[in-house]
DNA sequence: TGTCAACCTGTGCACGGTCACAGGCTGTGA
DNA sequence: TCACAGCCTGTGACCGTGCACAGGTTGACA
């Protein structure tokens, strides 16, 4: 039987108190958990649960208890650039398949212009989400020092420079990975190792430098060191200057698989072979890594592992837990190019 | 002044009704449109908002209304393949921006495994959402059939096979497209225009066949058809096909970029030059196109006009409106293959 | 002057839950 | 026998909004 006790709309927690033969309070405490009732009454309640067919509506638990079961993606790129990526899109479907498992769900929400900025912020401080998964590049995002002023559950994908330690983030072992690469590079008989970096303002502009550094030690030189904006084009340029300064070197890393395609084609167009005069490591492994003529050698992020964390970790601060910084480690795969 | 009249919480409509010396209705009917209301109390309604700074609470208000404020974006796809599409992330970022335009938010959903396509549904039956966005390029669909019946309000994205007239949906204008890719390739001179199909249980296999018929006439030659399933290989495999009951064929239009990808890496293997011997050309103008070697001339699909449009035909349906099909021109993109 | 429509306003109830509180029952120990 | 703790249950208030209804005011018109 699964028509309601009133007749009209779906059967409510009246309904089931009713089929139970117990009143609306005992059938909340059945469903919430369930504490300090008696067996009888919770069969009871649990199998006119079953036959009503009912199902709690959440947005009068919502009103009534504050809470929404619900969480934000909030994305904060002005341009497509994450979007461009097949990455971003396992992000996104690792986040919403994690908050499912919980019966949650994910609303996405877009700030790219001020206007949806000030929409999303207004959005979350309403309380339309329990919490925030924050995507965003930026170190300096206003956006988040917004969400930490209001006292918002966040949680960052990648460390958010300008906030350590006071807001939780999920990120990938930036340094680590670098030097993952670099090792691969010299282990493969490269003695000069040079390097495209990001913008110093990223943490993968940072980080990624700093592990090359790292490992690098001794050997570590700045002239084998030029800069670009992940995009396709500062990579090819950077490159070009790194021929200039650098003639001899015969391995690059670059910070991003975007930089590496620039790279590569600035290095063909000097007639340098890849791998063969230059080897090319990149990192991200986005989804043209493995497209890439040749196939790039790069870092791949665990995106599935950092969304299901970054969930978790956000449930927990939801829940009062302090906040903590993750870091994943990301892993060498190697194609063609090195 | 942003505290609240009650002291506790944000302020309610009670505190704007106290503010501006009116009873809560009237508040009530100046934020709903704000129709039978005075000037003056207008003015003093919207000042006390003003000066309270309220905002109101969607989840009091969709108790009430029953609705939501929220659409659904429901995808069906079991594997990645939308995924690893940017033209994926276009449509969904174009959704999610249409509705903020509206004050209405995006819920994500997923439904890939049995078990999600289950927690979809039912989340989609208790009314969180108001309606749904399908993205699906299967044509026999269950859950949209489970949606259908349902009566939830439902716009397609791209034609539903089956549901023809049962449901709104908002499609590239498949035919018009390959009509045009294959009037370009015998416009530059091409004579013998192949073709690699994709299943005709899906619309874009089915429609950018037909289109591909109707433009050739009298000159079509099924032995210059072969079909494939969307991906690399397959298109790869149909191109060898074609190779062997065709082989003076000096065109080739794939249904999709990817089989266009592999017709290209099969093209080479046999030592025919694109598009020197043969040209080619693809559908979709995803993100792969433009980085192809050469970089693919191929049918642009306007994603962000398309769900712009899916978001727009989607309130229709919820107002009431009968169930609209709208078709938008795909766009030819010129670049080398072709 | 009475009737009536058009306009504006306030009030009570409903939406479907959660939660605090009071109170009943039972068994134990003084 | 009484006090009291521990367990279980029911009730009323409340979350913040929308909506139907009733009623009040005003002006036009017969």
């Amino acid at each position: 039987m699964v028509s309601t006790a009133t007749g009209r709309g779906r059967p409510t927690i009246r309904d089931v108190a009713a089929a139970a033969g117990v009143s609306r309070g005992t059938v909340s405490r059945v469903i919430n958990g369930g504490h300090w009732v008696s067996p009888e009454a919770r069969e009871a309640v649990e199998r006119a649960i079953a036959d009503t067919g009912y199902r709690t509506n959440q947005h009068a638990r919502s009103l009534a208890t504050g809470r929404s079961n619900s969480l934000a993606f909030l994305l904060t790129e002005p341009q497509d650039m994450l979007f461009a990526d097949p990455n971003f899109a396992i992000l996104l479907r690792g986040a919403a398949e994690a908050l499912a498992r919980r019966g949650m769900t994910l609303v996405l929400l877009v700030a790219g212009t001020p206007t949806e900025r000030e929409n999303a912020a207004a959005y979350v401080a309403d309380g339309h989400v329990d919490g925030v998964l924050l995507i965003s590049t930026h170190a300096d995002d206003p956006l988040l020092a917004d969400l930490v002023a209001r006292g918002i559950p966040t949680v960052s994908c990648g460390l958010p420079l300008g906030f350590t330690g006071q807001v939780a983030s999920v990120s990938v072992d930036e340094i680590g990975g670098a030097r993952t690469m670099v090792r691969h590079l010299r282990a493969t008989g490269r003695q000069r190792v040079a390097m495209v970096a990001g913008p110093l303002d990223t943490p993968g502009g940072r980080y990624r430098l700093d592990g090359y550094r790292d490992e690098l030690g001794a050997d570590f030189d700045e002239r084998y060191v030029a800069y670009g904006d992940y995009t396709v084009e500062s990579g090819a340029a950077a490159m070009e200057e790194l021929l200039v300064r650098a003639p001899d070197l015969d391995a690059v890393f670059a910070a991003s698989d975007t930089m590496a395609a620039g790279a590569i084609a600035t290095l063909r167009k000097h007639g340098r072979r890849v791998p063969d005069d230059v080897a090319v490591g990149g990192f991200d492994d986005a989804g043209l890594a493995a497209t890439l003529d040749p196939p790039l050698t790069t870092m791949h992020q665990p995106f599935d592992l950092i969304s299901a964390e970054m969930v978790g970790l956000l449930l927990d601060v939801i829940a009062g837990a302090p906040h903590k910084s993750v870091t994943m480690p990301a892993s060498l795969v190697v194609r063609t190019s090195a």
